[in-house]
DNA sequence: GTGAAAGCGCTAACAG
DNA sequence: CTGTTAGCGCTTTCAC
């Protein structure tokens, strides 16, 4: 019995015949002794780490979590482990990218972004490992990526406030460099068209990303003159904001003004109102992803891929109500 | 000029000398061919990969956001790469566990549990890695771990309430099989017992460690005879969960009901109304864990250290107002 | 059917 | 002061 024979034992290997009895001898002793091959002797070997790496752009972003759930089932289905990281790390610090990405510490990696702030780093990156934008289009033809029906989920938004009489309806866009975000305006200018109604320019306002720039933007809104009775959140995080801009101006939620965002999220059912949300497919995105980048490591081109099942989905709670002194019931 | 030399040059080793002129012809074809050492190789060779791990519960989980930003931060300070896991994933998952942990794809790792699912594996890995537990105290002599202050914080929210008037103060508590859950209703009780109240024992109620157990703490509460005016949440999840108990039975934060949580979090300012909190040094205790980490590595004895500096604090928000009745004045 | 040996890419020790 | 070389632990090919 030879370290080779040792080595193809402990991996299955088919082709390899011993005695029965020396197998298992093998796998006793393997596991008696807690033997496990050394990842670093195995890598270099294999030139593969089964690592797979999950650049987030703020990990505790309560939206994206289910991106990560996805990625992670998806990874350990298929054999490897899933490790996430700071994207904005990575972007910033030389070291680490160089550490990580460049050395190949991973076999390839998970891009998710908010801003373009990644746009550098890709292409970088892209020469050296595989890689997959996550929840964004690729503008690199060497960059598969996977993205929802963002324009489907305003639509059904904008449509849901539509439908409860709402005639004057905002839009609270996230910034716009972000691919997502025209996508966004697109479902909901659409829906307003769609019913007749005509997509004024002053009720669209740009809320940044986060609950603050929400709440500076419904703060604008709020002062317009004929202020809209509903609002469209581009994410759930400004919808947030929102409430909290209209529960400092006295206003009432639903009652005076409704809001819905985009993105279902844990807390959003514990929320005074509940808040009415569209959920997307995020952790089937986060499976997709893992698939397209595997997909990509056995040298099939890198693809864009816009998810568009399951569905998105209204999730009616207490933010949207019908229009006051609309004739609308409900 | 040999591969020796080229290897000494990119490390930067001082004790090699050579004329400048090559040092530079050296770095600029590095930088040129985008030279990075390879991982595996260099792991193997120096038996470290320079990489971190961080097992967290719920990578989304928004009350600890802050100990990942910490130990990042402090990670990249001393020449590591942090990256995460999921601590369910790691202590379900044998070969996830092979991978990362007994293969050593990692030099050591941070464990942030919420229950004791961990213990299986906290002895497992201390066999082969250095590990640091993270917001927990440690069961054994050879893992490391750092806590905050548990008790002072539960005592300054209690006693911010009793400022306020009320003298009737539940408790929601996480699972016991926690140890933060005894360090923390021992800072209620005693914050009672020092102003001369008795705790009752049904004013203690377990919230599980997430909304929805608040929500069914909130509701037994609710139905007390001699229903009391304030509570203390042992976590602010828990306190979420509360806020919506009472809003479906119709009961006013503050005007009725006063309610309290432990760990600041992003959206808390947002909620409606604001969520009254008790922060803790939650950056701190990840940059902590890091070097103590990075000290078992070096040799040194893992300690148990509980952080008390910055020290906790009462943010206070909308949640919390006087005790309906009372004489008190603010 | 089994065992020996080459070599993955790098670093550190040592010989020149 | 610089170049050569051994060897980290593993897998896989090739010779027996």
């Amino acid at each position: 019995m030879s370290v080779g024979a040792v080595s193809r034992a402990l991996s299955a290997d088919k082709t390899l015949s011993i005695r029965e009895e020396t197998r298992e001898r093998i796998l006793g002793a393997a596991k008696m002794l807690n033997y496990s091959p050394n990842h670093a002797a195995r890598s270099l070997r294999m030139s593969s780490t089964g690592l797979i790496g999950l650049a987030v752009h703020d990990v505790s972003n309560p939206l994206y979590s289910d991106i990560v759930a996805g990625a992670q089932t998806a990874a350990i289905e298929a054999g490897y482990v899933l490790t996430l990281t700071d994207a904005d790390v990575l972007a910033t610090d030389e070291e680490v990218f160089r550490r990580l990405v460049a050395s190949k510490a991973i076999d390839g990696i998970l891009l998710q972004t908010v801003d373009n702030s990644a746009d550098s780093i890709i292409a970088k990156t892209a020469k050296t490992l595989p890689v997959v934008m996550v929840n964004a289009e690729s503008p690199n033809p060497e960059v598969g990526s996977v993205t929802v029906d963002d324009h489907q989920a305003a639509l059904l938004a904008t449509n849901h406030l539509l439908e409860l009489g709402h005639r004057k309806v905002a839009y609270l866009t996230i910034d716009e460099h972000e691919d997502r975000a025209a996508r966004r305006l697109g479902g909901w200018r659409d829906a307003m068209i769609d019913a007749g109604l005509v997509p004024q320019a002053r009720w669209i306002v740009n809320g940044g990303h986060s609950s603050e720039g929400g709440m500076r933007a419904m703060e604008a809104i709020i002062s317009t003159p004929e202020m809209p009775t509903a609002v469209v959140a581009a994410n759930s995080l400004i919808a947030l904001g929102a409430m909290k801009a209209c529960q400092a101006a006295g206003l009432q939620v639903p009652d005076q003004v409704s809001i819905v965002g985009i993105h279902d999220f844990p807390t959003a059912a514990y929320l005074n109102p509940g808040l009415t949300v569209v959920s997307l497919p995020l952790r089937q995105l986060g499976e997709r992803a893992v698939q397209l980048l595997l997909d990509q490591r056995e040298g099939k081109r890198p693809v864009h891929e816009k998810l568009s099942a399951p569905a998105a989905e209204v999730i009616a709670r207490g933010s949207t109500g019908p229009c006051p002194g609309s004739t609308h019931l409900r």
